[in-house]
DNA sequence: CATAAATTCGTAATCATTCCTATTTTTAAT
DNA sequence: ATTAAAAATAGGAATGATTACGAATTTATG
């Protein structure tokens, strides 16, 4: 993998952004430093940054896939009803373990719980 | 909610399979049986299926929403190669308890494991 | 039966994402 | 510093799963 100008862009502002962003808000971010940067380096970069586990992706169920760099090891909860995204700590290797012997993963390294928010809760 | 006959048959369906099938997939099962059904009747009726809580959507980050009819309460693991979705049982109630207590969520009832297969880890 | 509400079918529209290609940038070797 | 090969980009077109729409049909209720 080459160096790009526009990867590098791309990577400082997920560092800054701990908003869970879709790949469009990205996009966005990235064209005020990087006006000319296209929406397929976006996702192409995206990609590949997901690929050698540098970024990861979460699909919340909605219309958009969101974005994350990888920092500390952390899980993430999603509300089914505003489709939030929060950073959850949870045993990952514990569940690993789980798995690996009642299913036919080979193991986990990923989390995703689905549930309600406080907030959407209170207004249902 | 009405009875319809076509919304009868989706459900027929979904209880005879276990494959956790996408849209299209459901589509093409429910017209064997109802061969005039359209396919934005399935995408309604799937969609309001879900809304009430008879139906799961299980977004696996690939490109398609795959389905799964309330049977009883398990959780998904997902092969992130493959893309393949098993079933496991996880203590969700443990889980629930957890992340209320870190974050905004109020609750969880399903929780999705990403991780690797173990044919697809044996292939790389 | 009659009416209103719900549902359907078929197709058109949407729109996030992927694909394509000519051009530019990066890298490594000479 | 040049050069050639490989990698990456910009921009726009294409894709394709899903959603939206409207006229016609079906269901529920009295």
């Amino acid at each position: 993998m080459n160096f790009s100008r526009q990867r590098e862009s791309i990577i400082n502002i997920l560092k800054l952004n701990y908003e869970h962003p879709t790949a469009y808000r990205i996009y966005e971010l990235v064209k005020e430093i990087e006006p000319t940067i296209s929406k397929s380096t976006v996702y192409r970069n995206l990609e590949q940054l997901v690929e050698l586990g540098k970024v990861r992706k979460i699909s919340t169920g909605g219309n958009f896939e969101h974005y994350d760099i990888v920092r500390d090891s952390h899980s993430h909860a999603i509300c089914k009803c505003c489709g939030n995204i929060f950073d959850v700590n949870l045993d990952v290797e514990k569940i690993a373990n789980f798995i690996k012997n009642q299913t036919e993963m080979s193991g986990c390294n990923e989390i995703i719980v689905m549930g309600i928010c406080k907030d959407c809760e209170k207004e249902n």
